[in-house]
DNA sequence: CTTGTAAATGCAAATCACTCGCATTTGTCA
DNA sequence: TGACAAATGCGAGTGATTTGCATTTACAAG
């Protein structure tokens, strides 16, 4: 058995879950993607892979391994949500509005000014999203 | 004739659109409004204030007022979507876990940094939303 | 001030992205 | 190895938003 699914498995049984195909086939499918995919898209490639999943347990998988904080979830405006796993280091998310593609933007230095914006109001952050739709300069 | 009424009039015709009742009603209640209300919200102001709208007219109408740039659409996590009246200076958006309240956060210094590392990714910045989920600290 | 006409609206039905109910299957743990 | 709650698949259900179509309305032209 592969090191990556023992550690899959594991983080699942760390977060209380039990270990199922479906839920390790679709953390994995996150933990490779290079991409941002939706539910459709994680649908589609569980099911070529291996497996037969149902849509509604793709959703509510991702619900759970998101309560979980084992990956992100990604709300767009006017499209389906995307996923990718918890990334390590914080970062916001540039949509290039001709191709569609998500490119991941690092903002360290944001991220602390921000923060002690907000704790300045007498607030905590719990999560924050950032979006920018953008477009390529020729 | 109120000299506000005149301006929203001329700001849908300078945006090449036709003035109607609707259109204004949404406009002004938008303009004035100092929370961030959804589309049903602004349904029952509009028809508590005097005409009758339709819903279907009210997301139309909040769709082309925001093409044409007079109305922002702030898109949140697991709720249905709300806007305001395009902010004269760009703010991002801090919502309350508790109570659901939408409070805006100046930044200058962080649009600043953004439009730089943007810039610096080959990207011109079409528009941004920042959603911040807090807090309140006791 | 009427009128012609395309644009805007209201209503109800449709769509889209999810979510849920329930019968069946499957991890887990004793 | 069994017992049982948790997880899943399927299909029906929801909530937010959109759309088709008949009717009304803004507004340019006369």
């Amino acid at each position: 058995m592969p090191a990556e699914t023992t550690d899959l498995a594991q983080a699942l049984r760390d977060a209380g879950l039990r270990v199922t195909h479906q839920r390790l086939s679709l953390l994995s499918l996150l933990m490779d993607a290079s991409d941002h995919p939706n539910a459709d898209e994680l649908l589609a490639r569980a099911r070529a892979e291996d497996d037969s999943v149902s849509l509604a347990t793709v959703y509510r998988t991702l619900a759970i391994l998101e309560e979980a904080g084992l990956i992100r979830k990604l709300t767009l405006e006017n499209e389906p949500a995307r996923f990718e796993s918890m990334p390590l280091a914080e970062h916001d998310h540039l949509v290039d509005i001709d191709s569609g593609e998500v490119v991941e933007i690092a903002s360290e230095e944001i991220n602390r000014i921000r923060k002690d914006l907000v704790e300045g109001l007498g607030y905590e952050i719990v999560s924050h999203t950032t979006l920018i739709r953008a477009r390529k300069l020729r």
